[in-house]
DNA sequence: TCATTGAACAATTCGTTGATTGTTCACGAA
DNA sequence: TTCGTGAACAATCAACGAATTGTTCAATGA
């Protein structure tokens, strides 16, 4: 059993080490087998497809950002500004990850295309966090009360949809990202602090 | 001078009629000039290139848009309310047109890939209306005072991003985008009825 | 002078062919 | 059984000449 998650690393390990310096494309399963001394035919018992191989490669690098999250959940800053540091630090994130290679940007690509799904999990998991953070601001009192904090969470993913793969779909440089992403949040987190009775008040007068 | 425009005003005409029905990629500008009565050469006396005759067909649907938009400012209803509708307009119209033909959605993607300034002017065009609802709602008191509308307006735009050109960056059905553009709308606007430094307080309490 | 043409040029696309590569599977070794 | 191989197959990609198409421009006629 352990032999089975081992070799598995090790072919993860082998194709991360090809795929970041010669991209997805460039990197065929044999060489990937070559490298790990198997036949690529062997390769398949451990992972269904190539495809699967990125997938599981993605998923590690947000491993990373996952417990970076869990970590700012964890401290103790209020509510508001965990949401603000939360937001910058994905937007730095990725954009440093995608900015410096190109090969991983591919891979996002990639995926993005193809496994559409893959991307949904991910925000499904950062909701976790933003749903914590919702729940900590309503209880210190910097959030109004919601009925639903994951949909509002949702609500928060789709509003800062621009800064989650700025390169995909924005030429935008990281400062020009930066004054957006802040406007956006000084927006949305001044909407949190309105109870939603009221609003509706606000628009029905 | 009216000779020329009309000429132009044909032209665009017959690029029309066949990109509408055979797409951009498969309509030459022979066969544009064929339908015109005149050679492919004398296009470029009306239009730059290809490309430009695929803004100008794009700048022609926007009109539209435009006008309406004009309308709903120019109506009778609140300031929150118009923002509503300014941007559920824009949804339904650019689904419906976007999931009508396909052939529109080509051009879309040709001109953005291609023509990345384009894509601004409309936004800074949009912009026009919606800081003149901003600033009607300040007036009115339903929105708290700004200093900047148009930088708001940069913000709004840039939180409802996702709604912008629906099919090109997530394949959500209609329904769903509904749901997630109303649930950003109650956060933005809740978040515009606060004023800033009442934010900047709650902020740093 | 001005509008228009059509031949010429350059860029892009297309279609075909051959090679590469992802994936499967019957078989063999430990 | 479990782990692995390597040949076989199908899908994809690369290459490259041919054809098409976007664009320019000297020549022509109004």
């Amino acid at each position: 059993m352990n032999d089975k998650t081992d070799t598995r690393q090790q072919i993860l390990d082998a194709a991360m080490d090809r795929i970041l310096h010669y991209g997805y494309g460039k990197t065929t399963m044999s060489e990937i087998a070559r490298d790990c001394g198997m036949s690529a035919g062997n390769i398949y018992r451990f992972f269904a497809s190539k495809l699967d191989i990125a997938e599981a490669m993605a998923r590690k690098y947000n491993m990373e950002i996952n417990s970076a999250n869990a970590a700012l959940v964890r401290g103790n800053l209020e509510a508001p500004e965990k949401m603000r540091q939360f937001h910058f630090i994905a937007l730095h994130e990725t954009f440093a990850k995608l900015d410096k290679d190109a090969k991983i940007l591919e891979v996002a690509e990639i995926l993005a295309r193809e496994r559409p799904t893959f991307a949904n999990e991910e925000l499904a998991q950062e909701r976790v966090y933003l749903v914590q953070i919702l729940k900590q601001g309503m209880k210190e009192g910097s959030f109004a009360h919601m009925e639903n904090p994951n949909f509002t969470a949702e609500m928060l993913q789709a509003a800062t949809m621009k800064f989650r793969y700025p390169q995909l779909w924005s030429r935008l440089t990281l400062p020009e990202l930066e004054r957006e992403l802040k406007g956006v949040l000084d927006i949305t987190l001044a909407g949190l602090t309105v109870p939603v009775k009221s609003l509706e008040k606000l628009n029905a007068e």
